[in-house]
DNA sequence: TGGTTTTACGAAAACGTTGTAGCGGTGGTA
DNA sequence: TACCACCGCTACAACGTTTTCGTAAAACCA
């Protein structure tokens, strides 16, 4: 009895297919009686509803998707775990792409997207410097919702959640000042990704509010590549003129300048003090324990979903100007 | 222009909508100048093939589900990340459930599925003392392929990836058994799923092999829930008969193990040597670093995946006896 | 009683594909 | 010339739903 369908429900209770079909919906034509007669036969031949049928009629499924660089990294990993909690309990199916920093991946994507196998988007885009040309076009195309969550476009107009980079950035750098920090550095990525130009305004507002004059060697690029990244945070800190304080923008950053000072026998936080922007469990067990400040992921990707779902669901609901806000949270532990 | 379809294309053509579908499926009986016509315009128009009329059609769909107990784990999300990089190139979807180690919610997820939403799934099972009858209900149900790994149903007949639990856990315990360790401790969870039961044969075996009694004290029981495990955990080190070394079965153990330590001033590896089984990027950065025996959970996730569309393709395909074992890490570092 | 409304259901047409069966026309073979 | 194979294409019937429209019968109202 390999999936029984409608049709052959409607036989065996000598009734008509769409008597059926909307019986199965509740639908206030269907007399309480008749209800229960198909409800209960449904549910002793074990009947589910093919999906693709009823998508297909529709023109809608229950079916959304998250593109994001990256599963590996604790934020991600919260965020996704933040969106899931949200579509278990609607009873949307969440389809999952990671796009690993390649751009070409992530317009793939998008373009396999617009056959409308998805009800909507939620995304976080991946460094690249040519723009956000194939949102746009996907939209244009599909008109389907998009709620962009942490790395999102600037300049395009979609929903967005993200969280409060350039107060709580500005709140550290003014921490690690405080604490005796002369010659901070902020380790940045590569493209300018709208979440880090917030982060580094943080950075540079605190520096001028505390009246360090801000100078361009104080944003350091690393890079997405490891290996790249070791030789970049490895120089800096072999330098005569090291830094003596570290805001590390991104997780893999902080773990990178841990390894290296590890390596150069240098002191944290005595000869540099250490901020990083991560998730990490195990910040606190680090050698030694790494001050951080960490992203609301997890309730991230629950107000990225609770909002793409509700623009689904409401196709009245404008919220094409809706950016949600989260607060950041600042630990201070031994390295600073 | 928003979704043109095979009807338009074909009007516009001048062809029959069947010609259209057996073009863009390069069927053998169109003639090349044809297909080229149709492609060409397909590609103008930005044709994308509607997928739910297609598996609708077909009676089959290019999606897999992916159920695991949690995503925020590096060991599943590398998992994960491998599984997805078979099915982005196989252009597959893949549809993420987390079981949250609820029972109920497996269950549910399967039920779910038998709608044959999805072509197969990928499964790592959630504890649970009340076996594995769901999946068999669900394999005879729908007789859509299965592909187990790490954790694995131990009775079932279905195809599984697994890694060398028992013979790297064996090594693991001999190696601390060698450097010193006179009473060991195995950090066990608290239902016995077939993977644990293959670490604590390991365990127990390499004691065995190194003459060292085995008392039933040496297998402590953790708890899923943080709180609990902390306790456990801390009362076990609180004890004056203390163990002076850890087998930490899974990563939050480690971790729970570790602050314990750094609370009760217990040093590590002096008073007590650690391994623990994780896949912790900041492994070795943590204080003291981390010695672990790590699983190759990417590569587990990309052979249960080619394994899984291997399945789907080719009904032939009889794999449910399939195991592939791939090899734990042992990095020893400051721990023990 | 005649008329209108309401209730509870059914017939049939979508939704966009794919696969089977069939059909003219051409070329080859006997 | 008759027969057959084959090429390249078309018609049409699925696939399993949902939704619109229609309609008997029952209920209501004056």
């Amino acid at each position: 009895m390999k999936g029984i369908n409608m049709i052959q429900l409607a036989k065996e209770l000598g009734l008509s297919v769409s008597t059926v079909s909307k019986a199965l919906g509740d639908s206030y034509e269907i007399s309480a009686s008749t209800k229960k007669r198909v409800l209960d036969l449904a549910k002793q031949y074990n009947y589910k509803p093919n999906p693709f049928a009823s998508s297909l009629r529709k023109k809608k499924s229950k079916q959304i998707a998250v593109i994001i660089p990256d599963i590996v990294n604790n934020f991600f990993a919260l965020a996704v775990d933040g969106i899931e909690s949200v579509t278990m309990n609607k009873h949307y199916d969440t389809f999952i792409y990671l796009t690993h920093e390649n751009l070409e991946r992530e317009k793939a994507v998008l373009e396999h997207l617009e056959s409308g196998l998805t009800s909507g988007l939620i995304i976080s885009v991946c460094t690249g410097k040519e723009g956000y040309g194939h949102f746009q076009q996907f939209y244009e195309n599909t008109k389907l919702p998009i709620v962009f969550f942490d790395r999102v476009p600037d300049l395009l107009q979609f929903p967005k959640v993200i969280s409060n980079n350039y107060e709580s950035t500005f709140e550290a750098t003014l921490r690690l000042v405080k604490s005796g920090v002369k010659r901070p550095v902020f380790l940045a990525t590569e493209e300018p990704l709208y979440t880090s130009i917030e982060r580094r305004r943080g950075f540079q507002a605190a520096l001028i509010s505390q009246h360090i004059p801000f100078t361009d060697d104080m944003i350091v690029e690393c890079s997405d590549d490891m290996d790249k990244n070791y030789l970049i945070i490895r120089k800096l800190l072999s330098n005569r003129k090291r830094p003596d304080g570290i805001f590390a923008s991104i997780e893999k950053y902080a773990i990178t300048t841990y390894q290296v000072c590890k390596e150069l026998k240098i002191n944290i936080p005595k000869d540099v003090k250490i901020i990083g922007m991560t998730n990490l469990r195990t910040a606190a067990l680090l050698n030694p324990s790494l001050s951080t400040l960490s992203q609301p992921a997890f309730e991230m990707g629950r107000e990225a979903a609770s909002l793409l779902i509700k623009m689904i669901e409401k196709k009245s609901y404008a919220a094409a100007n809706d950016i949600i806000v989260l607060n950041n949270e600042m630990t201070i532990r031994e390295s600073v």
